[in-house]
RNA sequence: AGGGGUGUCGCCAAGUUGGUAAGGCAACGGGUUUUGGUCCCGUCAUUUCGAGGGUUCGAGUCCUUCCGCCCCUG
């Protein structure tokens, strides 16, 4: 008996990073009947350094992956390291190399969950021979079947203040439709509990996962450019070491003693300059968005929805028109919004459902 | 050279009828954060107010000498 339904378990891969929130996922799938595999993906190819700690790409993953490994032991469930290194490169290191120099300011969460944590992964795992129906992270987003929209959907965490579903927006409805989140039901404080009531060693892990611990810099190979930080009407108020260590929206690190903090408004690639002004400066109306993807037809969700245009900021209302180019859709807000930055994601919503999204131009 | 002005933390800048150094910016530290962003909290002049001397119980604030800048006249 036992072994008839052994065959019948649906098999689901879960994403083990060594922290809390991927080893509570996999716990909760055991529980809710699961046959559970956990996998990670090796990534790291750099020189050899120090690890700087909970990073993704850094020096230290074997440290990552051997707890992963033994988390996986002490749930009873199969472990397996894949080598996704190439394509990590190709896939996010180089976007985001390439995105900054360009002036530009990359998710590289996003890229790396779209093409890889739920795209080459569960491929390679496939390959390998691990069978599985489906694939599982530790995310803060929700995935239901909606039968109004007849496909799966993607909607806001239950938890307001961990939400993630801003890195999850370009997932395909295939990706959706295989994908289990547990912990979007879910509140952080519950998940640490359960962990440390279940005898998880890291229930108390520290929270946040960075992209990358060192230098940016050292990730876009290039040496020091001096240049000038100008205001809007073009006059030299400070400089810096290279266009690209700047963001649209930042105030730290300018250096510049004004009456009112100041941000950066833009930043000049061809020019190797940063321009700055007083926040009102920083202020945009609405802003246009590419490599628009969709996970619901806008035909049925209308054009009125929210919208975040940064990974942890409340969604803001705005209107969403169609561009005479296609590929493009014209987003309003309804209020001012700062620091919108060209190469971040703009993620729009309805309610606490996932309507799409793209990336700023 | 003469006349006027000015000299307070890295930058800007309050300092009242002398009473025991506001604030902003920057910086630094911390919190929040699967994006070096935003935001929040904290620290940041006490042999100190350009330097010396004086008056006073007490001076950034009064007197005096010197020094440095700025403007005008020459």
């Amino acid at each position: 008996m036992a072994c008839s339904n052994e065959t019948q378990r649906p098999t689901v891969l879960v994403g083990l990073s060594g922290g809390v929130d991927s080893a509570v996922t996999a716990l909760l799938l055991l529980e809710q009947g699961y046959r559970v595999i956990g996998v990670t993906m090796a990534v790291y190819d750099g020189p050899f350094a120090p690890s700087r700690g909970n990073s993704c790409y850094d020096c230290g993953e074997r440290e990552d992956i051997r707890l992963a490994s033994d988390l996986a032991g002490m749930l009873g469930i199969p472990f397996h390291a894949l080598d996704c290194a190439g394509s990590y490169r190709r896939v996010v290191l180089d976007y985001f190399r390439e995105s900054y120099l360009a002036g530009k300011t990359p998710n590289p969460c996003v890229r790396c969950n779209q093409m890889l944590k739920f795209g080459l992964l569960p491929v390679l795992a496939a390959k390998s021979g691990l069978r599985h129906e489906y694939f599982a992270t530790g995310h803060y987003a929700r995935v239901e079947f909606s039968r109004r929209f007849n496909r799966h959907v993607l909607r806001r965490g239950l938890d307001e203040r961990k939400d993630q579903s801003y890195f999850l927006y370009r997932l395909s409805r295939r990706q959706l439709s295989r994908t289990l989140l547990p912990l979007g039901e879910m509140r952080k404080v519950d998940v640490r509990a359960l962990a440390a009531r279940r005898g998880l060693p890291v229930h108390d892990k520290p929270d946040s996962q960075d992209f990358y611990a060192g230098d940016y810099a050292e990730l876009l190979g290039r040496q020091p450019m001096p240049g000038n930080i100008v205001d809007t009407e073009g006059r030299v108020l400070g400089r810096h070491i290279g266009y690209w260590h700047h963001t649209p929206g930042q105030r730290k690190g300018l250096g510049i003693a004004a009456a009112v903090p100041l941000y950066v408004l833009r930043v000049d690639a061809e020019r190797n300059e940063v321009v700055v002004g007083p926040l009102a400066q920083s202020l945009r109306s609405s802003c246009r968005i590419g490599d628009v993807r969709l996970m619901l037809p806008p035909a049925e969700t209308g054009f009125a929805m929210e919208a975040r245009i940064r990974s942890s900021q409340q969604p803001t209302p705005v209107t969403v028109r169609p561009e005479e180019d296609s590929r493009l859709l014209t987003v309003d807000f309804a209020e001012l919004q700062p620091g919108v930055a060209p190469g971040q994601s703009l993620v729009l919503s309805l309610g606490d459902m996932i309507v799409g999204g793209g990336v700023i131009q």
